[in-house]
DNA sequence: GCTGTGTTTAATAGGTCTATTAAATTTGGC
DNA sequence: GCCAAATTTAATAGACCTATTAAACACAGC
């Protein structure tokens, strides 16, 4: 029936827990503990905390990453829009994926170097940095678009994006929003930054 | 001469330590160790870790209200504008400010009810937001600013500002940037967060 | 020089954490 | 039903952390 139940059971738990309270204020203890099971059994499986939460680290890099390979459509515009659709969606599903990678990255000079070789190495992220440029290019020559850098472009919109996510356990808290206020925040959230966005290269 | 030196140096050392690493990842033997002085004394003079750290927290958090308490202008196109500057003029000298305050706010219930009773729900800073509010009203009825809600810009421009700051250890790292070449870029990223600003809301 | 007060230290209690070890238990193949 | 391998547990070593306690030290005022 259930091969290898508990195995599974502490991924998915540790997955919850790293991700709601990072590395360091999740214990072993706790993730046995939530995962039904003793606590020697998360180190029988995984030998090390570090073990464990690199596979789960590496997953969730991985998914911020995807958002970047977008399909190169005609238009930036498009392509853009669609691309600040498709990052929203994907935290929106998994919100407190902002600031689980940010804070590992922060804390942690070696998860930083992990990324950097992973991610901001890799040459597919360096490739689609060079499609998004060229096209980016092609608006401003054409006039489309207000002279900016990509980099600069980027950030904003990274900013706006991730910070909406990092900063939402404090929205919801203060104003004391319920799920469905939550909801429909980040789906205004979402057309209130495409619009500073778009009005704010043209 | 150094009256009480070691106090001083105790919550100086602190502060360096629980802006750098937060509060869980710092030891009260960390900070006697580098304030140079028996641990114990740590307690001595603040009792609990939690105590100290308060003392911190709160000066910190002013810090970050103080910058609200903008000086009522006439026009609100350079009331805006000063506001920006002001807020990075904060940040560039204290840069892991933001996200001290964003971690220790998301990791800890408590501090977060704290901040809300004495940033968000201060008569002051509802006083502030009421005279924000009315000057934006203001221009958009005179046709200068498109029409945005007051929380929407805010939002806008705090997740521009604060997420440079919470991204610069990413960003020296990962692209191996200088102190000088730091400096630059900070200021590169005021006037590029100004531009996406002001021609966002136009 | 003694005394009392404030400062500093050493020692330690009591807790939690990671990781290991050895023993108990379960399970599948024959 | 039995054996070997895989799984699960209890127990514990060793490290570190916060906070307290009692003793040592410094020094001001007399």
């Amino acid at each position: 029936m259930k091969k290898t139940s508990l195995e599974e059971q502490i991924l998915q738990t540790a997955e919850e827990l790293f991700l709601e309270k990072g590395f360091d204020a999740t214990s072993t203890t706790d993730i046995a503990k939530k995962a039904g099971c003793n606590q020697a059994l998360v180190h029988y499986y995984f030998r090390t905390k570090e073990n464990l939460f690199m596979q789960i680290f590496a997953k969730k890099q991985e998914m911020v990453f995807s958002c970047l390979k977008l399909k190169e459509e005609s238009d930036f515009q498009t392509a853009l829009n669609d691309f600040i659709d498709a990052y929203f969606e994907l935290l929106m599903k998994n919100r407190k994926l902002p600031f689980f990678i940010i804070n590992e990255l922060i804390m942690r000079d070696d998860r930083r170097q992990y990324f950097r070789k992973k991610v901001i190495e890799s040459p597919e992220y360096l490739k689609y940095y060079g499609v998004w440029n060229t096209m980016l290019q092609k608006e401003i020559a054409e006039g489309r678009v207000r002279p900016i850098e990509l980099s600069d472009l980027t950030l904003h919109i990274v900013s706006l994006i991730v910070f909406t996510f990092i900063s939402l356990p404090l929205y919801s808290d203060f104003f004391e929003k319920d799920e469905t206020e939550i909801a429909t925040y980040l789906n205004h959230r979402k057309e209130a930054i495409k619009e500073v966005i778009f009005k704010g290269i043209s």
